[in-house]
DNA sequence: TTATTGAGTTAGACAGAGTCCAATTCCCAT
DNA sequence: ATGGGAATTGGACTCTGTCTAACTCAATAA
């Protein structure tokens, strides 16, 4: 899984296999997304998928991002104020968020236990954690 | 402390006490963060402040909550991707955000333990460390 | 008392992320 | 071909947050 190439034909299957009609658009931005191993941002995917020619508008840069989204194909990142990252990698894992640079990176969940978590409150359930460590430079 | 009662003049010793001169808007949104248990967004605070006559600029609440960020005296808290939440509580402690409602509630951190945490990159230090768990009703 | 100074505040213009909408285009099944 | 639903589009719009230049205010100096 981690050697896969992605190829838009692959892709397309990909969507699919989620429920989601691959379009030209969308395998262009599932494309951008998965052949890097990035966490980008929209204007970052906006920049990717038109950087040849503008092919594709802004509106349907978000409208796919949160198709992928709903569709569990991607997942979401919040740790910057200003936007909001994509992350392809949609097994468990953390992050680290270097201030300085922006620059978000994985950390794999694997070796990572959290013990001491309170009782949910009743008619909650989760839905997520996320852990976000952030650094800078010493 | 969890009992305190928080008063414009108590507050005022506390900014002093932060490095910040205590103006009157400086005290009023220091009263509405501390006043209250609850996660402000910058707009609410501004809402709360200006209740009776508008009195403190939209600027001056960003001013001054990026003052107190500076200098300690309330924390950053981001979790949704419109709007950052203040939190006046600075001891250690993390969150569980409802995605349903918005409400975004404190998590005491005493008890939790987190092992197997990779070493970080040389160079850098560690800032903080969020952890977040998104809920949503069953 | 008046003048000076500098910090704080202000309104409003601005910037960037993201949404909305009505009009168009695309693609597929008939 | 053609009709129709899905997808896409540009552009206007909203919202959060920043910037700027003018103004206020309080404290101190003369």
């Amino acid at each position: 899984m981690e050697s896969m190439q992605y190829t838009r034909d692959n892709l397309a299957d990909k969507l699919r296999a989620h429920g989601i009609n691959p379009t030209h658009q969308r395998i262009e931005i599932a494309f951008a997304l998965f052949s890097r191993h990035e966490h980008l941002s929209a204007d970052q995917v906006m920049a990717i998928v038109n950087e040849r020619h503008s092919e594709t508008s802004k509106a349907t840069v978000y409208n796919t991002l949160n198709l992928f989204l709903e569709k569990l194909l991607i997942r979401e990142v919040i740790v910057d104020p200003n936007k909001v990252f994509y992350d392809p990698n949609t097994e468990p894992h953390y992050h680290m968020y270097d201030l300085q640079s922006g620059r978000l990176t994985d950390i794999d969940a694997a070796d990572i236990k959290v013990t001491g978590l309170p009782e949910l409150p009743p008619g909650v359930v989760t839905a997520g954690m996320d852990i976000i460590i952030r650094v800078r430079p010493a």
